[in-house]
RNA sequence: AGGGCUAUGGCCAAGCGGUUAAGGCACUGGACUUUGACUCCAGGAUCGAUGGUUCGAAUCCAUCUAGCCCUGCCA
């Protein structure tokens, strides 16, 4: 709890002087689609808000709206939440409280603030007047209470189309915030609810049912996004209007974006729709089901998020950052075994033909836990066609070329000696020899090779490789048009033999080429290895 | 009669009248290195602008500028 923000502040004043003893917050997603890292930033927030305090969260669906909504997307929401982490004190639904809201709608209509409206959606709209222009009252604005409680009784009954009638609160239509010129607190909508099936055919609007939530619930502190700011004096008056208990205070926070890529349900909805990306769980998107595919881990999302920091301030933060604490997190935990994504065969000319040997490495010379495994050597080895260039190109270069000698990660010196090309001039392999004096672990310290690379030998396991890029590039302007067509590369290359036996999902640092996940399109028994690289390494190697 | 909100180095973000203005990411040097990785060291802002209050202001006041949100029977 060391780093502090604006909505701590505010929960430590109130713990201290006296407003609460325990704080109680709520994440309220609404079933209505795959959640992604953004909606994960507001319920870990929310979470070790209360956490951080000795309080409690609970995760709510706000259900109001049955045409959008349903129960296949609750129960994904639940399963991605529990991937990260969170934890919940109770699973509620604002279809819960259906009965309660209808009653408290009851005792508003009774103490006239609360009319039902006959007016059609476009005379609503047409009074409502705009910015600049205060509103008209409604022709229905002062029915009695008599009728405005039988009318509305009428509409619950099923009695009426809809769209014919709605209920309104009685506050201003000349406020300039357009919340609270009367707005509609209930609307008719014959439509099949995912909890409550066909009981009801009215239902509550965002502003009245959330307000009521949070209030039943004895929400201490409801945290939302920016664009609710101009709702709070309307969350307010239902709270006091509705005579609630428990006087929750709503406070908003500037939600967060990613460089280069999107964070709306609607846009990513459309990248699935028009196949940009292979589906929501492609690991090109910020979905959590995307990121959990491409292999970021719970702890590297919620240690970003916590240390992104929450302000009113929002704003857009390098995706570099997150790809760090991804990083940051494999760093011990993943055994860093070699892969040659884009091979180059060497044959080791004064290497005996049909020996095996096998040389010793550590998964991780980090975490020693690991131990290490033998990793076999052999006369025909590959290693990554980006480690060779004929001429050294510059005193920086500190890989392969004609005539220098470079270490073999966890074996060998090898020099190259020729280089075979076909006859339109592309390099097909390498003709080396290897000094028996130079194994590693022998202490040999006689010369320095020009670097360490990393190899396989024939032994080696054929791999697939995804190989991700920004989902969308940099600029401005639609961002249809920046989608970058190179998002997603598939090379095929090898990792070493040790690695038969993966399962899905588990994750790898490959040497000098990054972390990698094992994507679940993997099939041991097929023999198809499939790896997705979650970031590359950093590099400060340039050309 | 429009209202609400925001403004601290390239990006996040602490700071709440007296600090050499935290930290992370990025970037640039350098050390180390069987990953051009990791790790370690070094490097940058006077706080949107302008006035004012004060012994003293990023922190208080005023004005201005820029950006975001609000006119769904969505949430």
């Amino acid at each position: 709890m060391e780093r502090s923000n604006f909505i701590k502040t505010i929960i430590k004043n109130d713990l201290e002087n006296g407003k609460h003893d325990t704080i109680i917050t709520r994440y309220p997603p609404e079933p209505n689609g795959y959640i992604h890292i953004g909606h994960a930033m507001g319920f870990i927030n929310q979470y070790y808000l209360a956490k951080d305090f000795g309080g409690y969260t609970n995760l709510r669906f706000d259900d109001t709206n049955p045409v959008a909504e349903d129960t296949e997307y609750v129960e994904g929401i639940i399963e991605d939440f529990k991937w990260l982490g969170l934890k919940w004190k109770n699973l509620l639904f604002a279809s819960d409280y259906f009965e309660e809201m209808y009653n408290r709608a009851i005792l508003l209509i009774k103490k006239g603030k609360a009319y039902v409206c006959d007016l059609s959606i476009d005379e609503i709209r047409e009074y409502r007047g705009d910015i600049t222009t205060p509103g008209k009252n409604s022709p229905y604005r002062n029915r009695s209470v008599e009728e405005n409680l039988d009318l509305f009784e009428r509409m619950k009954n099923g009695e009426l189309k809809e769209g014919e009638k709605v209920l309104r609160a009685k506050i201003d239509m000349a406020s300039p915030n357009m919340n609270l010129r009367d707005p509609l607190l209930y609307r008719i909508l014959y439509a099949h609810h995912h909890r409550t099936g066909d009981k009801w055919c009215i239902y509550p609007m965002y502003d009245y049912a959330h307000s009521i939530e949070d209030a039943i619930e004895g929400i201490t502190h409801s945290v939302c996004s920016l664009e609710f700011e101009n709702h709070r004096p309307l969350y307010d008056w239902v709270v006091a209007e509705c005579e609630m208990e428990n006087v929750p205070r709503q406070i908003e926070y500037g939600r967060f974006n990613l460089t280069n890529t999107v964070m709306s349900k609607r846009l990513l909805r459309r990248l699935v729709e028009e196949s940009k990306v292979l589906g929501w769980d492609d690991p090109r998107m910020p979905t959590i089901v995307g990121l959990r595919r491409r292999g970021f881990t719970p702890e590297a999302i919620t240690n970003f998020v916590l240390d992104l920091g929450l302000s009113k301030k929002g704003g857009v933060t390098d995706y570099a950052m997150f790809e760090q604490y991804l990083r940051q997190d494999l760093k011990l935990k993943a055994p860093r075994p070699m892969a040659v994504i884009n091979p180059l065969k060497v044959v080791i000319t004064n290497y005996p033909e049909g020996k095996t040997e096998y040389v010793s490495g550590e998964w991780n010379q980090e975490a020693e836990e690991f131990g290490s495994r033998e990793i076999p050597f052999s006369r025909e080895i590959y290693i990554e066609r980006e480690d060779f260039l004929e001429e050294k190109p510059n005193k920086k270069w500190k890989r392969l070329s004609i005539g220098l000698e470079v270490r073999l990660r966890h074996a060998y010196f090898i020099k190259c000696e020729e280089v075979i090309k076909d006859n339109d001039g592309n390099i097909l392999e390498l003709r080396c020899t290897y000094d028996k004096e130079t194994k590693s672990g022998s202490g040999f310290d006689k010369r320095k090779p020009n670097g360490t690379i990393h190899w396989v030998d024939s032994s080696a396991i054929p791999a697939e490789f995804r190989l991700y890029d920004a989902l969308i590039l940099d600029g401005d302007g639609d961002f249809a048009e920046r989608i970058n067509p190179d998002s997603l590369k598939i090379v095929n290359g090898l990792v070493e033999s040790s690695l038969s036996e993966i399962k899905h999902f588990d994750k790898f640092q490959f040497i000098r080429n990054g972390f990698f996940s094992v994507d679940p399109d993997t099939n041991l028994e097929e023999g198809k290895y499939v790896f997705n690289r979650i970031v590359p390494l950093k590099s400060t190697f340039k050309r």
